[in-house]
DNA sequence: CAGTGTGAAGATGTTCACAGCG
DNA sequence: CGCTGTGAACATCTTCACACTG
């Protein structure tokens, strides 16, 4: 095991790792050489093996990689073996897609709040969940130790949603509004900016 | 105008550079200089300048970036000043969000074709978007002259819609569905990866 | 002997520092 | 005089190449 510093690059790709090595489970895989690794992921049959190699020697030499092994050791890595609750605030388009979104793997990532300031929202259930007032999210959230919160909402508020889910504790952020918000530095943010995407894709035709 | 190669990290940024600068055109600011640019955007003066200086020498010294002239360039070199009519394959949870999602400039992007297998949505008109059955996807797309395809269905389907956009004539995708995407050299790809986000950002945590 | 783990080389991206222009 | 544009230094990430081992 090595003590140096794990680049975050290596980091975006171990979600990849992990997809890979579930597909390879179900299909009764006991092991996966670097090799096959990479050409599945389209990468350098190096990078696998360094960005496995910085998390401990799991390899055995002349065989691969145990699937199964790997896989969980590389939840360990990513804090995917306890369960995150998140706290969504926005239930237009995009939050009530996120509601009954049925992509995510329950008993890791699960939406057990959602936050609105409609009116007309407020109260309704959406899949289970019962939408809350926006004004209530610091304190529900820390009541209910929630540590995730996921931003709806328009660009317009997001910076002011973001404050009221950092006072409620949360540390990390998963922003779908088209703004750069300002945190504190213990707070981690992910962003999903689907504009953006777009913009940077038609470049390239 | 230099010749040199672009970093696609500078593709990356030039979408946030516009906003910024839509931002000020609207705050009636005229001119905006890279250290004000950096502090905005929590990025490092030099490097503003450096990716501005790829398409050409905009900045006038002494005084800085013209926001309009500048705002205007970087929405010719993205390809912006076009509109880019986009067909949906999969209308659950987040296609729907999409073909109602108020956050895209519709004189630059528009949903204009959506389709799915479920006979209980074909024939529907979503926000003005009629659903169509997606076997024909390949054909009607052709017809439409549609160049940007959405992908919204499970992963497992999302290579063979994959194939039927690519068949139909698209050059750029956008895929929402978590899954590698094997495709032609020249069909530009664009991942938005919710689960991977959130994989990533619970590790910092 | 196939396939890992890893130094070293190479490629790419960022930041510094400053000459030079408006 | 202020701020751009840019070589050169630095930092980071990727790939090569090969010693070594199960």
């Amino acid at each position: 095991m090595k003590e140096r510093r794990i680049p975050k690059e290596t980091i975006d790709r171990l979600p990849l790792y992990l997809r890979c090595l579930d597909k390879l489970i179900e299909q009764g895989e006991e092991n996966i050489s670097s090799e096959n690794f990479s050409n599945r992921l389209n990468l350098n049959s190096a990078q696998v093996r360094k960005d496995l190699s910085y998390f401990g020697d799991f390899g055995k030499r002349g065989v691969g990689y145990e699937t199964k092994k790997l896989a969980s050791k590389i939840r360990t890595i990513l804090n995917l073996d306890q369960k995150w609750k998140m706290a969504l605030v926005g239930v237009g388009n995009i939050g009530s897609a996120l509601l009954t979104y049925s992509g995510f793997d329950r008993r890791v990532f699960e939406v057990t709040m959602a936050f609105d300031r409609n009116p007309q929202l407020i109260g309704q259930e959406i899949d289970g969940v019962e939408v809350e007032d926006v004004s209530t999210v610091s304190d529900r959230i820390a009541e209910e130790n929630v540590k995730l919160g996921i931003i709806a909402v328009p660009a317009s508020s997001a910076q002011k949603v973001a404050e009221m889910l950092v006072k409620g504790g949360v540390t990390g952020l998963l922003n779908f509004a088209p703004t750069l918000l300002d945190l504190p530095e213990d707070v981690q943010l992910a962003q999903v900016d689907i504009t953006k995407e777009l913009e940077q894709l038609v470049y390239y035709l």
